[in-house]
DNA sequence: AACTTCTGATTGCAATCAACAACCGGTCGT
DNA sequence: ACGACCGGTTGTTGATTGCAATCAGAAGTT
């Protein structure tokens, strides 16, 4: 049980003239076939580029819909665009404070899909160690997604990321 | 921390071929415009049926549209029709398990569209309770759910449900 | 300077999906 | 017999998606 916090909203833009149901907007936001996708990729696989996005994704986005999503996203203030030292005409993508707060949605989402869909193990791992995390986890990996995103920090060795990642390497590789 | 539960998974059909990951397979099933918002109007609407889910919608759902997510969520699992004794020609939906379990996603999926939008305080009180009572009273909720989903039994009248609908009629009535 | 690669996209096209309005046959109470 | 109600279906229109090809600017290589 938590603390009565102060209700802080309306930080996020909104389409006019909408239901002000709060699933309801949920979904219009993020209710399509890759939004969430794409976000997976930013916070699980740290990825914060277009090439890095569209290749390595495991389902194989269209360029199109990648650019149109990261757009979608930028306007919609759960991403924010970065010119990058190394290249000039590079975009680093880096996820904002709303976005590291669906944490808790992702781990849900994870944990119900892989609950209830036969899902390849190493694909599912993160889903799994993540519920079973618990809030505690949640937590701990927000913070690190904040130093990371928002404060420019390396991800460190023994954070909640690398553990995850280690542990789908480990999966992948017995498999 | 919870027990270590048995991996129970693969109750529900997957389309062929596709990425194991749980995300994009939770997406790939509830990724879109209407099949969230029509399982929260079952699940905390109370409605069953065709018409009311069509004339109670608080977003104007298009009737069309609504027939083939109804016909969607029963082919995933989601739902199940029955017939309805009052009225031959009438079909109940009802939610399976696996929906019922989706009550925790649901819980986050309100809980961060009320603090990241500016929402209507009337239609923002049911996810404002159910993130403030936390995975306890998500759990005697998803209790109900199954008395009333799946085993046929009438709402109680001092559960989580009647709650949440009298926090809704008072915060709507002053307003 | 020329060539190649890499960057984040854009364009054109076909297929699918969503929104809207009209309509349907069967059922019910009166 | 009548009108309201039941869960849908049909047809149309415009938007969205998926796919392949292409783009111009920037950087590295020779």
């Amino acid at each position: 049980m938590d603390m009565p916090q102060p209700v802080r909203t309306g930080r996020l833009p909104v389409p006019e003239g909408k239901s002000g149901c709060p699933t309801n907007l949920t979904v219009e936001l993020l209710g399509d076939r890759w939004s969430l996708v794409v976000l997976r990729d930013v916070m699980f696989g740290g990825h914060r580029h277009f090439r890095e996005l569209l290749t390595n994704s495991v389902e194989g986005i269209a360029s199109n819909i990648l650019a149109a999503r990261l757009s979608k996203l930028v306007g919609a203030g759960l991403l924010t665009r970065h010119d990058d030292p190394s290249h000039r005409q590079k975009i680093e993508y880096r996820l904002t404070e709303a976005a590291i707060e669906l944490v808790p949605l992702m781990t849900q989402l994870g944990a119900w899909g892989s609950r209830w869909f036969p899902t390849s193990p190493e694909l599912s791992i993160h889903a799994q160690l993540l519920a079973r995390g618990g809030p505690d986890m949640g937590e701990r990996f927000m913070d690190e997604l904040r130093a990371m995103h928002l404060e420019g920090r390396p991800q460190r060795a023994d954070g909640v990321l690398a553990e995850l990642t280690l542990a789908y390497e480990r999966a992948a590789s017995t498999s």
